[in-house]
RNA sequence: GCGAGCGUAGCCAAGUGGUUAAGGCAGUGGUUUGUGGUACCACCAUCCGGGGGUUCGAGUCCCCUCGUUCGCCCCA
């Protein structure tokens, strides 16, 4: 094809379907902000620098998926791959801590990332999260699961699993690296071959390979919480207590573990069954090093992202979308009624109505056709006979039914009007 | 980065080497230039994602390329 098209992994979100990301946004927005979390909005590109020390050289986000690029100043930038490395400079940036206390933040954004588009996976994609920066309590990290799967079940979506896990502090997780290697490398060459370069690499990683014959090794492998410390250990338990007491559903699994090395204590992933191979939909866990890792103090952290277009895709199963609605459709014809027309619209939209207003300067007969199609409830109709009396033809659309009305009175009774939409719209 | 499938109009889709590329929905115009939803009529792809090749002849076969889907990897 030689037009321009949307490049490799973007996506251009129609009208059509925009009434979902709105819906998404707004629920979002609603619940955390009754919890108290506040909007935080940080640059889409950041210096190459946070990425590689905040989610970590080794990952696989940060060794191959970034798009990095030099500016004409010669700087390295990078497109942002995540949201959280992001929030954490601003933090620090901003000597937020100073503000006192624990700053509840959330955001939502596009995200990039150079990978093998899927469905649920691409280059250019949106996430919202949410960050709680500040607090060490294991309610912050219930908290915000909490917060998670309101979101989602206010949405509506069911069939969501909750898996959780803790992987410790630093020195657990060394203990726990150790043991696993120990275990592990005997039945190297049986391994898997990505499972194989890991054990040296990240074997932690290990845990969540797909492989069968991997899983079947791993049956007999130490667990990582027979490695937590006694405080782990009990923040791990709490946490687990603190969700049974909000009614969450979730199941350990000791397999668990993140790909972005920031992380530490809990970690969690929401899933569904109806997403394919790209079942996440939710992530996230505890990140006590990375402010300090970044240069900032150290400030325990707890957050999570979701991916909005799995979230979408899960929505898009459920329900239809939904139609914008229209008020009223105003249709008109000749020099004077024209321009009456479109004050009329703007008074109408004043007063709170949605009203379109037909440009085609076509018969009345096209008009109408198309008022019909806006599936709008009311049609009003400006001629010329309307014009020099100052009135329009209000006609309902549903019934048929038609009166005359001046403009003036028509603007006057719109309570009533609201109402008697309200009712014929519920139909 | 690897493996496999797919790519015909805004959308769905027939077409399996042979004259002018079915059909449906949507759209546009008309019957009806002051009254819509129904009905009827007409129009709506010089072209089959793009490029090259095989052939007397290609949407149909081959190669390359782009995009997309599924899986691996990885992740939200």
């Amino acid at each position: 094809m030689s037009s321009i098209q949307a490049s490799r992994g973007t996506r251009d979100i129609l009208p059509d379907e925009v009434g979902y990301w709105q819906r998404v946004e707004a629920i979002a927005r609603d619940i955390l902000t009754r919890a108290a979390y506040r909007e935080i909005r940080t640059p889409i590109f950041e210096q190459t620098t946070l990425f590689e020390r905040g989610v970590g050289e080794a990952t696989d986000v940060v060794s191959k998926e970034m798009y990095t690029f030099q500016d004409r100043g010669d700087r390295s930038l990078t497109l942002r791959p995540e949201g959280t490395a992001g929030v954490a400079r601003s933090y620090i940036d901003h000597n937020l801590s100073a503000q006192g206390g624990v700053q509840r933040l959330w955001y939502v954004g596009a995200m990039f990332r150079y990978e093998r588009p899927q469905a649920g996976r691409q280059r250019q994609f949106h996430q919202l999260g949410v960050e709680v920066l500040g607090s060490a309590d294991f309610r912050a990290d219930a908290e915000a699961i909490a917060l998670a799967t309101e979101i989602l079940q206010t949405l509506g979506l069911k069939d969501l699993r909750l898996d959780l896990n803790s992987i410790g502090d630093s020195s657990d997780r060394q203990k726990y690296r150790e043991a696993l290697v120990a275990y592990l490398t005997p039945f190297k060459e049986e391994l898997d071959a990505d499972s194989q370069d890991r054990l040296t690499r990240n074997p932690l990683r290990i845990l969540d390979s797909k492989d069968p014959r991997t899983q079947t090794i791993l049956d007999q492998a130490p667990g990582i919480l027979d490695y937590l410390s006694p405080d782990s250990q009990r923040r791990f338990d709490r946490v687990q207590q603190l969700l049974s007491d909000l009614g969450i559903a979730c199941n350990v699994n000791s397999r668990l573990v993140r790909g972005l090395d920031y992380y530490t204590h809990t970690v969690f992933e929401i899933q569904s069954d109806d997403l394919g191979a790209q079942a996440t939909v939710c992530a996230g866990g505890r990140y006590d090093g990375l402010v300090a890792e970044l240069g900032g103090a150290e400030t325990p952290a707890v957050g999570w992202a979701m991916g909005l277009e799995r979230l979408i895709l899960l929505l898009q199963q459920i329900q239809p979308a939904t139609p914008s609605p229209v008020d009223f459709y105003i249709v008109s014809r000749g020099e004077k009624a024209e321009s009456q027309a479109l004050t009329l619209a703007q008074s109408l939209r004043r007063s709170g109505f949605i009203t379109e207003l037909d440009l085609s300067g076509s018969a009345f007969g096209k008009q109408f056709k198309r008022a019909d199609r806006s599936d709008a409830v009311a049609c009003l109709i400006l001629g010329d006979t309307e014009a020099e009396t100052k009135t329009v033809q209000l006609k309902w659309l549903r019934s048929g039914e038609q009166t005359a009305i001046e403009q003036t009175a028509l603007l006057e009774m719109v309570d009533k009007l609201r109402q008697q939409i309200f009712r014929l719209r519920d139909d």
